[in-house]
DNA sequence: ACACGCACTGTGCGGGCTAACAGAAAAAGA
DNA sequence: TCTTTTTCTGTTAGCCCGCACAGTGCGTGT
């Protein structure tokens, strides 16, 4: 039998009582305000060293009584649903924190622009957020952007990747190495020693992959596979980032000049655009491996023609991102500085336990 | 471009002014309290229905400055990992709300012994709780003492496992039926199809596994087995609890019976008694599918004598458990009620970001 | 001696809410 | 009709904290 007692409270105007002085003295003290003899600090001092002293920070909220700006700078996007489900969780944070007074404004940028990130994280500026969520686009602009908030005493957090040299209040997303790694290794299980040859999709616009996350995942895959299975080549089917119409012609070719492949393989959230022509096409004996939660790979999980997804949980990383931003600027809360998702493996058995414990 | 704010205050004061009452009455209205004429009622009842009131929870809660009181039914157990990971969560989630007055009070009963389910229970009833977490025994016993709950109008929450014909305030668990099967699926995928024999793990006293959980994943494996694999042979390997000292020997005879046993499942969260046994007499090929995060079991996944873990999340059924409590009680606010534990797959890859959120 | 500035300290209001209390209105009784 | 009782309503203190404002005491200058 064990008891857990939320501490006794203690009150500023317990502590007031115990060093000899006023409410108002403790209270400057606690916030290193001006005003306060040597004699008086040195007794309140005494007593917060001697007791742990918690101030309710609701109360403390409530007195405050001041209206707080958050905005946030993502990648423009569509309605791609991935997007969506983080700017689902960032809109949450703040619902969810209604008897504060909060807003959040979100602006986006062209991921494919650096001018257009630095226009847009500019106009956001004019906002005078007490803090910023920023999903770092190229490392020079995102660097110079975040050391003008430094400069202005403005926390940031980075949502989905990070940028070297640069110390955000916190980061969340998922470490895109390990993710690859972690793929080709149930990938691999699934596939066996005996296969010798795999495909692997890329969606690409002008040569290039939509984000850092997906050319990380596939360096960490490629590692893997050098590693373990040295033997297997990786056949690359692209394809070209909005020619939806080419796709199934495209994948058509491919598996008419591989035969053998059955097992596939991406490192972007369209894993359904494979998944999709298996079914029409009636292709029952492929494997297939993704990424993301979204509805059209729900769809293809439930079906059997993706096996794998493995989760990013993007609605936590927006809702946590503006959490810490809460928490560190409202409550003024220690918060932790790296946050990596969990690499969660998803197939038609546990999906549906997959979830965003806060509503 | 988008934005959302906490919705602009409606405080008390401004439904009065609106419906020509002072905030008493308003007060009296929202609480259901007696004393309001019918035309008073009314005309705050307009007002309430045209606009969307949320009352300030957190200066409701300062306000009313109520202690509360919670109780925790556990079974016994000594310093097993699995448990105190549940009780670090609830800890935490108390401690996490230090502002309002709450205290967990929690007692344990012999998972073997009926009457001290009852005994237990009925002694927690004599703190006057406001709110219980209860971990269910027995069914009939179980029911008995929720109904006494009931009765009483203290609400409960259901951790680990649920009951029959009662509805709890909210249940966290896992779907140890799924659970079995997604394992069987998991557990074979690596096998492969020419496997014919895997050994099953069993700890067991006076004939039964530790929990019903235990017994639900295997009912689930055993249901993939005969639907996927009819031909794959499950020979088990019973040990006792408490006769650690006979492990190392009746491992030894099995695996002579069974020389051609490679893969290995157990229920159980002590998968690292066969992880262990591998490593010290280093047998490299054998494959190793268990339970739970807990230390040894980590160790084992280290250093590749365990290839995967089920995670059951203990942590957070603990901390979630109380935190619903906190939410319909203290918070007034909506929860939800059946909260299964996602069923994540941990391997030497990934276990590092198994992780408990909150701190 | 007095006025004045300065450093410091205590008091009190307000933030949104609850609940106790006092006072007004309505209903009941004589 | 006038009291008494009951029902209803408004006011206010208090929950804990932050901040503005009004003091208090002390030293300096004239």
């Amino acid at each position: 039998m064990w008891e857990v007692h939320s501490s006794d409270k203690i009150r500023i105007k317990d502590i007031a009582q115990r060093s000899g002085v006023s409410v108002g003295t403790v209270d400057r003290v606690l916030h290193n305000r001006p005003n306060v003899s040597a004699k008086a600090r040195d007794k309140v001092e005494a007593v917060l060293k001697e007791i742990n002293y918690q101030p309710n920070i609701y109360a403390s909220a409530l007195a405050y009584n001041k209206k707080y700006t958050f905005c946030c700078l993502l990648p423009d996007h569509d309605r791609n649903a991935y997007w969506t489900q983080v700017e689902e969780g960032l809109r949450q944070c703040i619902l969810n924190r209604n008897d504060f007074h909060l807003s959040l404004t979100t602006e986006y940028y062209n991921q494919f622009d650096r001018q257009s990130f630095i226009r847009t994280a500019r106009s956001l500026l004019e906002k005078k957020p007490d803090g910023m969520v920023v999903v770092p686009q190229e490392t020079d602009v995102t660097q110079d952007f975040c050391r003008t908030l430094q400069g202005l005493h403005i926390p940031f957090v980075f949502l989905d990747s990070s940028v070297q040299d640069i110390q955000p209040l916190a980061f969340f997303g998922q470490d895109s190495l390990k993710s690859g790694h972690f793929a080709g290794r149930i990938f691999m299980m699934q596939a066996g020693k005996e296969v010798n040859r795999i495909m692997l999709m890329k969606l690409m616009s002008n040569g290039r992959v939509a984000s850092r996350q997906q050319e990380n995942r596939e360096v960490g895959f490629r590692q893997y596979m050098t590693g373990h299975y040295p033997d297997c080549e990786v056949a690359e089917l692209i394809l070209q980032i909005g020619e939806e119409k080419e796709y199934a012609r495209q994948i058509r070719t491919f598996l008419e000049k591989h035969p053998d492949v059955r097992h596939c393989i991406t490192f972007s959230s369209q894993a359904h655009i494979l998944g999709e022509y298996f079914q029409e096409n009636h292709l029952q004996d492929f494997h297939l491996f993704g990424y993301d939660m979204i509805e059209r790979n729900v769809e293809c999980l439930k079906r059997g023609s993706i096996d794998f997804l493995i989760a990013q949980h993007p609605w936590k990383q927006g809702y946590n991102s503006v959490k810490s931003l809460f928490n560190h600027i409202v409550l003024k809360k220690e918060v932790q500085q790296y946050h990596y998702m969990p690499l969660e493996l998803l197939t038609a058995e546990n999906y549906i336990y997959y979830t965003t414990d806060e509503k």
